[in-house]
DNA sequence: CATGAATGAGCGTTCATTCAT
DNA sequence: TATGAATGAACGCTCATTCAT
C-alpha cells in the first residue's frame, strides 16, 4: 500500500473529513472503520493510532461539526452589525454548509448516534444549545434595537429559525437534490422575518439576502 | 413459550407495532429482529413467516407511519371545514403523534434507513410528498377562501408548516423530554399563521388552538 | 458443512469437552472460540447459541472441572470408610484425572484466566476451597479415629496433600510425559502418610495403593 | 519524552525487570509489549533494538528467573555447610522470592508460555531440572552424611521439596494474599523434614527456621 | 538509540437469514 | 405457524511487528 506516513494531526483531520464524507453518502449506519480507513488510504487498525476508538471518532466528528456551525456564527458577526441581517446571512451559510456536508444533519439528528449512549445525547444537546444560544443572541440584540417584537422570547425565536431550513434540508436530501432548499429557505425567511418585525407589517424582503441566495 | 398461532394479518400488525416501539426506544440502530420478535413474544426466525425480510418490515413500517400521518389528515378534515383551523388541529395531532410515537420521526428522518437503498429513499420521499400534498391542499383552500396570502405557493407553505414542529421535536428528544415541544409548536403556529393571513396584520392567535394545546 | 442440529444440552457438553481439550493441548492462550468451534464441528458464532460468550464458556468449564474433582471425592467416599485409604485413592484418581485431562490444572492454575477478572479469581478460590475442604474432612475423620497426629490442622494437611502431586504434574507436563508422575505421587504419599500417622513411626506403605498405582 | 539513550545491556535488564513486573501484576495474558515498554519509559517498537521479538524477551525472562532461583541456591551454600539447614533456608528464600515476584511462578508454571512452542517447554523443563538438581544435591549430601533416609532418591526428594510451597503459593495468589504461605511452608517443612530424617522419629522442628520464618 | 505511523493477522461478538422439525 | 440450531458476513478492536526518520 501507500504506507505514506503523515503526522497524527494531519491524519486526524483526514479521518474526520473522511468520516463526515462517509456519513454524507451512506448515513450513520454506513459509518464503519473500514469505510473511513479506505477513504483515507489506510488500513482500519491504523485509525487507532489517531483515535482511541470509533466513539472517539464520532465525538471528534461532533466537535468538527460544532466548529463549523460556530464558525458560521463568528463569520456573520464580522460581516455585519445588523442582527437581522446577520441571521439572514447565517441562514444562507447554514444552507450552504449542509448542502456541501449532508453528513452534518445526519450526524446531529441521526438519533442512533446516541441511543444507549446518553452522554453523547447530552453532547449533541449541548451543541444544539450552543448554536441556538448564538442565534437567540442575535434575536435578543434585534429586540433591544427595537427591530423585533418582544412577545416572543429569543429562545423561542431561535428554535423557529432552525425550522426554516430543517424540513427543507430533509426534502432536499430525500429527493436526491431535486428539492430547491435554497429557494425554500429564502421564502421561509421572508415570511418569518416579516412576521417578527416590530410595528410595521408586510415589510418587503431584504434585498441583500435575495441577491445572495440567487447567486448561490 | 406461548407458541400461540395467530393469523398472519394479526401478526403483521403486532410486528409493525413492536418495530415502531423498538425504534421509539432504541432508535434505528436498536431495530434488530431479535428485539422486535421478543416484544411480540416470538422468535426472530418466526418473523419470516410474515415478512420477506428485515427490509420488508421497514417498508411496511413506513406504510404504517404513512397511514397514521394520513389518518390525522382525514380526521381533521372531518372535524372542521375551515382549512386554517384544520391545519391547527393537524399540527396539534402531529405533535401528539410524535410525542407518543417517537419512532415516527426516527424512521422517516433518520437518514440511515435508506443509505445505499435508494428505493427506500424514494419511498420516504413519496410519503413526505403525500403528507405535504394534503397540507398544501389545506393551504390552497385557504387561499381560495381568501384567508391566506397568495404570494406563497401551497407547496412552499406546506414545507414551512413542517418546520413548525420538527426542530422542536428534535430538541424534545435530545433533551430527554425536557423541552416543551407543545408550547413551542403553539407559539410557532401563532407567528406563522399571523404572517400568512391575508390583509390583516398581527391577528391575535386563534382561541380554539390555544385551548386545545393547553389541555394537552 | 455438517449442519447437524443437536440439542443445546448436548452441544454445551461437547463445547466444554472441546474447550478442555483445546486447553490441554494449547494452553489457555490457545483457547479461542475458533478452535473450540472447529473441534465441535461448528462455526464460531454458533457457540453463542449455547453460551453467552467466551467468559460463559470458561465459567462453565470451571464448573465441569469442579464436578470432576468433586466426583472423585464422592467416588472414594463410596469405595471405603477408612479416611486415609480414601485419601490414597483420591490421590490416585487425581493423578489419573490430570493425566487424562492435562487442561484441568492449566485452567485452574493458569493465572491469566482471572487477571483483571477478580470474580473468576474468587470462583477459582472457592473451587479450591471446596476440594480442599473435602480433603480436610478426610483428615479430620482420620484424626478423630486416632489415625493421624493432631498437631497439624486438617486445613494444613489438605494443602500439603495437594503438594504431593502438583509439582510432579508440572514436571510430567513440561517433560512431555517423560516424568513418572504416578510413581512420584506414590512415593510422596508413602513419606507423607508415614509422617502424619499417629504414634507409630515408619509404617510401611499401604499395600492396596501400591497395587492400584502399579496397574495404572 | 525522556528519549534517554542507554546501553543495550542496561536496557535489557530494565526490560526484563519490567516484563517480570507486568506478569506479576497482570499475568502472562497481560504481558504485551506495550505494557512492558511503558514501564521502561519506551515505545513498543524500541524494544526491538534490544530483543529480536516478544519470544526473545520471554526466553530471556526465563533466564532471569533461572538466575534468581540459582542465586538463592548459591546464597544458601555460602550460609551453611549443613545440607538440611541449607534446604530450610532455601525454602525460606524461595517463599520470599515468589512473594516478592509473583510473576516467577506465573511464568514458569503458567503453561501457556509454551503451548505450541515446544522448545520453550524444553527450556522450562531444563530450568526446573537444574534447580531440582541442586536441591537433589543437598539431599544427596544429607544422605551421605547419614542425616536422611536412603530409601528415597535425591531426585524424588527434590520434587517433594518443591511440593512444600507450590500449592501454598497458588492459594496465596488466588486468595489475593489472604493465605499465609509462609506459615504453611514452615509447617510443611517440619512434617517433611521429620519424615525424611534418618533413624529418629518425630524430631521436633528446627529452631533456626522457625525463627527465620517468624521474623519474615 | 529511539520514535511513531502503518500493517496484518487474529479474536470476540452481533445479526440477518436459512432450514429441518 | 412457530421453534431453535446453524451459518456467514461484517464489525470493532488488540497487538506483534516493520520501517522510515
Amino acid at each position: 500500500m501507500a504506507r505514506e506516513k503523515l503526522d497524527t494531526e494531519v491524519r486526524q483531520e483526514q479521518i474526520l473529513e473522511a468520516a463526515l464524507d462517509v456519513v454524507s453518502r451512506k448515513g450513520m449506519k454506513g459509518l464503519n472503520l473500514g469505510a473511513v480507513a479506505r477513504r483515507v488510504g489506510l488500513v482500519p487498525s491504523a485509525l487507532y493510532r489517531h483515535f482511541d476508538n470509533k466513539d472517539g471518532i464520532i465525538d471528534a466528528l461532533l466537535g468538527l461539526i460544532e466548529s463549523r456551525l460556530l464558525g458560521n456564527v463568528a463569520a456573520v458577526r464580522h460581516e455585519t452589525k445588523d442582527p437581522l441581517l446577520a441571521l439572514e446571512l447565517l441562514l444562507r451559510r447554514h444552507v450552504r454548509l449542509i448542502r456541501e456536508n449532508a453528513g452534518i444533519p445526519r450526524v446531529v439528528f441521526s438519533e442512533e448516534v446516541y441511543g444507549a449512549n446518553s452522554q453523547r445525547k447530552a453532547q449533541v444537546y449541548e451543541l444544539l444549545q450552543k448554536y441556538l444560544g448564538h442565534v437567540a443572541g442575535f434575536f435578543g440584540e434585534a429586540q433591544q434595537d427595537g427591530l423585533v417584537r418582544t412577545d416572543l422570547s429569543p429562545d423561542e425565536l431561535s428554535v423557529m429559525f432552525l425550522g426554516l431550513v430543517q424540513p427543507a434540508a430533509i426534502l432536499w436530501h430525500v429527493s436526491d437534490g431535486g428539492f430547491d432548499v435554497t429557494r425554500q429557505a429564502e421564502k421561509a425567511w421572508r415570511v418569518f422575518s416579516e412576521a417578527i418585525r416590530n410595528g410595521e407589517c408586510g415589510t418587503p424582503e431584504t434585498e441583500e439576502f435575495a441577491l445572495a441566495v440567487k447567486e448561490n
